[in-house]
DNA sequence: TATTGTTATACTCTATAACTATA
DNA sequence: TATAGTTATAGAGTATAACAATA
């Protein structure tokens, strides 16, 4: 039976899949890692968008809120962006007057961004909504579970 | 003194930031979700560049692996991937040599994916560099602290 | 000589509409 | 009427090179 041993080895034999086997990704730690992000960042995109906001502009506002007068240099290396392409992003925060800049008390290069009372206001809002979404994603775990949760992530992608 | 109030009120003060305090951003799992997995993908580039690998192509081709036969909207539906995009996708690895299509043995409009011996040669060495990467990141982890890493992040991204 | 911010530009990734063949 | 696969295309995100002003 030659023409039945070669179809049994034959590796495009027909069938079908019924159920998908995924054990082998899912023991990666990166592709979970990358399917909670993004199903973190689509629980974050409706209620960012009633304030006209990205998760990367609440990103950049958050630490405008919190470092005032803190430059684009140090936003760049804080959150991974190129300075190309936070140029655009800080104009139309800075159109839609939530941001201003100013010249940087030592360094004639570089502007320190701060809130607008505007920005300010947006941001408690905007804050408050996340704080709401992290807590409604957070309810499939403990408290404990959370904190250890953020533990390990942080221990993955820091250096040593 | 209103000058000097409005001075230590005014939100614009030309002050700089020695370090970003990023504090706030930190607590936010899906801050640290998304700064985990960009760091597991940029662990996982080098390692799978040395097969012109991409990691959606190595998870692609593990699924074709793990799953001889599986459907184009199959493997869709598992990776996320929307339907025209994968079309280009499944297309390079076939001109490739990696995989090849064959008709579905009930479903006339479908397609079955298999892997072709050079394709299963090369996830064979591609899946041990994954594990070796992985492995890698994880030994900032204890075994256990891997495993609860995994159980955590599966339980934030799936339904229930 | 190096760095900050910027412009222009290219490349990749992701998303939408519409079509065909078949269920 | 709905679904699998496909094409074409648009939009968002990310990348590099080069420049002026300043350190």
């Amino acid at each position: 039976m030659n023409a039945a041993r070669e179809r049994a080895a034959e590796p495009t034999a027909a069938v079908a899949v019924d159920e998908v086997d995924a054990a082998y990704l899912e023991s990666l730690i990166g592709y979970n890692a990358r399917r909670a992000a993004l199903a973190m960042i689509g629980a974050f995109l409706p209620g960012m968008a009633a304030f006209d906001l990205r998760p990367v502009d609440f990103s950049v506002l958050s630490l405008v809120l919190h470092n005032p007068g803190i430059t684009s240099r140090q936003l760049c290396a804080t959150l991974g962006i190129l300075p190309p392409n936070l140029v655009g992003l800080v104009g139309t925060l800075e159109r839609r007057g939530l941001v201003l800049r100013q010249p940087h008390p030592t360094d004639r290069r570089a502007m320190g961004l701060h809130l607008t009372a505007p920005g300010r206001a947006l941001m408690r809002k905007a804050e408050r909504t996340a704080a709401g979404i992290e807590a409604a994603v957070a309810s499939r775990l403990s408290p404990a579970e959370a904190r250890t949760l953020i533990r390990l992530l942080r221990k993955v992608y820091l250096d040593r």
